[in-house]
DNA sequence: ATTATACTTGAACAGTTGCTCATATGTCAA
DNA sequence: TTGACATATGAGCAACTGTTCAAGTATAAT
């Protein structure tokens, strides 16, 4: 019993066809959405730029954006489990750094789309 | 009366007051939350996705995702506003394309960094 | 005018998110 | 060991999101 949603007729149907089937396949366009998700937060979206720069940890960015150090920790360890920052101890500090040089490059261009629009 | 939610003293409070000070402003960093908010959704990337090989209308996107007419009516809502798709009116059809060059690009380059993790 | 088609819209509702608060863990220093 | 510091974690809750449902508008054909 396959479920219909659609409850309408394609204008084209042939060119629909076609574009479900060329499209990238839903497991990574579920990737794709998950990491555009963890993108679309002003607080992390700030770490991120601070990191662009240097590696920092949770004080300082505590300091940095003048929130709990709480609030900033969860969002970390969601930018961690996105694999986007990674941890690294040293006594009793934890610098976080960039886990990956692309992350740089789409900043860098989404940043342009917004900003000349 | 300022308040202040950092509970704690930053490790580098030099640095912090740099990444600060040279990070995009509040305002665009909160425009390019939205953006990356927007395109945090399977539903809104697979449209996007079919809008790189042509334009569509809203039945064929009920048809080509199997969801209900409204669903999508409501997500080509949510890409219009954030500028990313337009309409353009035939008769009683109304075919939409992507907006802005810019998009493909991006979706392009995210794309490869979740492939290759 | 009436009916059908293509699409839009607003309310409602479950699921998710991002913060706070309190507490826990891990590390160092005395 | 005890206390201080840096960070992590879980529960709770208000705010937000994406879908459905039941209307609505706009255009075309009869």
């Amino acid at each position: 019993m396959k479920e219909n949603k659609c409850d309408c007729k394609p204008i084209n149907q042939e060119l629909s066809d076609k574009a479900r089937d060329t499209m990238p396949n839903i497991d990574d366009i579920l990737d794709l959405a998950d990491f555009f998700k963890v993108m679309g937060d002003s607080t992390r979206l700030q770490i991120l730029m601070a990191l662009i720069q240097d590696e920092f940890c949770v004080s300082d960015f505590s300091y940095m954006l003048n929130m709990s150090q709480s609030a900033i920790s969860h969002q970390l360890k969601a930018l961690k489990n996105a694999k986007l920052i990674r941890g690294r101890r040293e006594g009793r500090v934890i610098y976080y750094s960039l886990d990956d040089g692309h992350i740089k490059d789409i900043l860098a261009e989404a940043l342009v789309h917004v900003l000349d629009c």
